[in-house]
DNA sequence: AACAAAATTTAGACAAGCCTAAAAAAATTA
DNA sequence: TAATTTTTTTAGGCTTGTCTAAATTTTGTT
């Protein structure tokens, strides 16, 4: 049967979702047991999802050979990540949620068919480049402007910079960064590191605050 | 095993819905071949949901009885009415959808599970009572205003009356209502009726229409 | 290079939600 | 009221997406 419309199922966009992510932007093969550790599922599950993927040219597979992206594969991928991350604009712009918040939900509605609610959305948010994490909003075509930006653990002594976005974005580490008042657009100034535990000590605001390297692992900032 | 919160899947919460509307607000039984009706499925596939809502405490079924909801019941379906309804005004009012688009994709984003969405969404609309059709919007308890409107085929000739809602919201029947610009808050004369077919005459602004009784029957009015 | 360890795949099972076909109960009608 | 028709339920099967356990392939290590 001639197969015109594929349609992506909801498990199938987040194991597209998961590829795209540990691909670096698809461009990379990927790990049978790396997917499973991203989606939450048994190895023996990546695989049977993964042929079914392949089936449907989403994915490049060959047994024990790991797992790239298609063209086509890439554009589901980049879909969702758009979907998402409009999502969660949404939420905090416009209904008032707090970072560590959105997550969750945007998990669901990223999941959401309809491509005239999206461009809508787009509109109605004013064509944002940026989710509230920092990070960038593909667009259609599933490109997206890429950041120069760097984790702090990178910025040199003495130096400032600003809080751009966040790699883990756990809500246990976002409610960290605002107990410590650290949000996007946060000017922060690298005033020492210390060697042995590669924690630092940095002024934020009027305060100085030491962080360890995991927090400094974890926060991307622009340099000035 | 104790079970402390029962969750609702998004097929659950479809069989419910219908129930709900089948059931006149839950008061009345309903019967398995009405339910298969209405969510497109088998009577086979209607008894075995059935079975499940009803160990959910959700419907009271005994065989061969029919189906009644239960308050949880009732407060389940709302709540996705409610839902349901919400995102239909954000669509229309903040998305620029029209009133015969909505529907699909709030079929879909009513089941997205965040009281905190749904609360903030609700102030974000400025607490809309009405969708774009002209159905209440329950509130958190699964009260709702109820509307003094009755169907057009039941105004009397000479009587003035205000367009406020539809009951066909198919797509087909809102796009001919458009083409003959009547919207919720069209001011409709009724001029004269037709025994033999039940057709109807109005006075729509300055334009004289005639209506099939198929229109009459389907569109609800408030006489002035 | 051979063996042990790790990763991956296969095989078989299960729950959810649907189906068809057959059986049973209820409703209708003659 | 007895027979027929309609409705509902049961029985068994299918697909999706998951699992465990066992088999297989690859990788790493002496």
């Amino acid at each position: 049967m001639l197969k015109i419309i594929d349609v992506v199922t909801f498990s199938e966009e987040n194991y597209l979702k998961a590829i795209y992510h540990l691909s670096k932007h698809g461009s990379v093969s990927v790990s049978t047991n790396a997917i499973a550790g991203k989606v939450s599922a048994k190895a023996s599950s990546v695989t049977d999802m993964v042929k079914k993927l392949a089936d449907k040219n989403l994915v490049l597979y060959k047994k024990y050979q790991g797992v790239k992206l298609t063209e086509n594969g890439r554009l589901a991928a980049t879909t969702v990540i758009r979907k998402h991350r409009l999502w969660e604009v949404f939420l905090v712009n416009k209904l008032n949620f707090s970072w560590d918040e959105v997550h969750e939900v945007a998990e669901q509605l990223e999941h959401i068919k309809s491509e005239k609610l999206i461009d809508q959305l787009d509109a109605f948010l004013e064509f944002p480049t940026e989710d509230p994490h920092g990070d960038p909003i593909p667009d259609k075509h599933g490109n997206m402007k890429k950041t120069d930006k760097v984790l702090l653990s990178q910025v040199s002594v003495n130096e400032d910079c600003l809080c751009v976005g966040v790699k883990d974005s756990s809500s246990s580490f976002l409610k960290y960064l605002d107990k410590n008042e650290i949000a996007l657009g946060t000017t922060i100034k690298v005033i020492s590191k210390e060697s042995f535990d590669e924690s630092m000590t940095l002024k934020v605001a009027k305060n100085h605050i030491t962080i360890s390297k995991e927090v400094s692992n974890n926060l991307f900032v622009k340099t000035l």
